[in-house]
DNA sequence: TGGGTGACGACGC
DNA sequence: AGCGTCGCCACCC
């Protein structure tokens, strides 16, 4: 009996053979991945993940590998096999449940990385304001230098940045647009208007159950008028009812 | 070096 | 309630 299946070529180490000889020749290589927002450029280093743009915003490739090469000092190809780090990024764009892929941060400063690293921490569904990300970074962050990092992430999608907002409404500013911040969030079940419903009414936090969240964890404010949710306004109000945080989306700062 | 600017947030009217 | 102002910090000339 013999599989039903062809035998596959073996893969040869080849593909990551390749991209030890592209990185000593110092060529960058892209493809094109696909996410919710449609078609995206793909570029990677033998280091990780390097870049990630909607085609539809670049247009032609050359148009993209200028971008690149305008942004990192480094060229960038098509590729014509796709290595470990391709292959899992795909994944990852496709889903965001797969697997994390590793990302280039060689011409990171250390305030980007420090911002990448939390942001990386947000589990899809959930989303986590500027603001708390500078107070976990400690005295001299301030929210306004989140942003600024946020702005400049060559690597939407694989690092979240979709999943930090603002204190007075859910989405706004994100690289790709506002529109595609909100069906990103929308996509991994957090309802960006019903968050602002919640901002709106001057709503901080979400009690429920002796608990209490940020508006952003999960699908909670979609039920912020159901029996048992209620909306507090501040951390005073929290602690005069005595609630403890919820240990997914994390309210107070780390 | 210094001044302008930004996905910010807090306060005051 | 909305708007202007101001402190904040990082980055770009």
């Amino acid at each position: 009996m013999f599989d039903a299946q062809p035998q596959q070529a073996p893969r040869p180490p080849g593909a990551d053979f390749t991209t030890a000889l592209f990185a000593r020749i110092g060529l960058d290589r892209y493809t094109v991945g696909s996410c919710v927002l449609g078609a995206v450029y793909l570029g990677w280093s033998a280091r990780g993940v390097s870049a990630v743009r909607l085609t539809a915003a670049h247009g032609a490739a050359d148009e993209f590998a200028d971008w690149y090469h305008e942004r990192t000092g480094r060229r960038i190809v098509p590729a014509v096999e796709l290595d470990t780090i391709a292959r899992a990024a795909q994944a990852k764009l496709a889903d965001s449940s797969a697997a994390d892929v590793p990302v280039d941060l060689d011409l990171a400063t250390p305030l980007e990385r420090d911002v990448f690293a939390r942001v990386r921490e947000i589990r899809a569904g959930y989303a986590r304001p500027c603001e708390l990300i500078a107070r976990e970074l400690g005295a001299g962050c301030t929210p306004q230098s989140v942003a600024d990092v946020l702005t400049n992430n060559a690597v939407p999608l694989l690092i979240p940045c979709h999943r930090v907002v603002r204190e007075d409404r859910c989405c706004g500013g994100y690289v790709f647009g506002d529109d595609a911040q909100q069906q990103l969030l929308a996509a991994e079940g957090l309802d960006p208007s019903a968050v602002d419903r919640a901002i709106e009414r001057g709503y901080r936090y979400i009690e429920n159950d002796g608990w209490f969240c940020l508006p952003t964890c999960g699908s909670i404010a979609v039920h912020l008028d159901a029996p048992g949710y209620a909306g507090l306004r501040s951390l005073d109000e929290v602690r005069a009812r005595g609630l403890r945080a919820c240990g997914s989306c994390r309210p107070l700062a780390a």
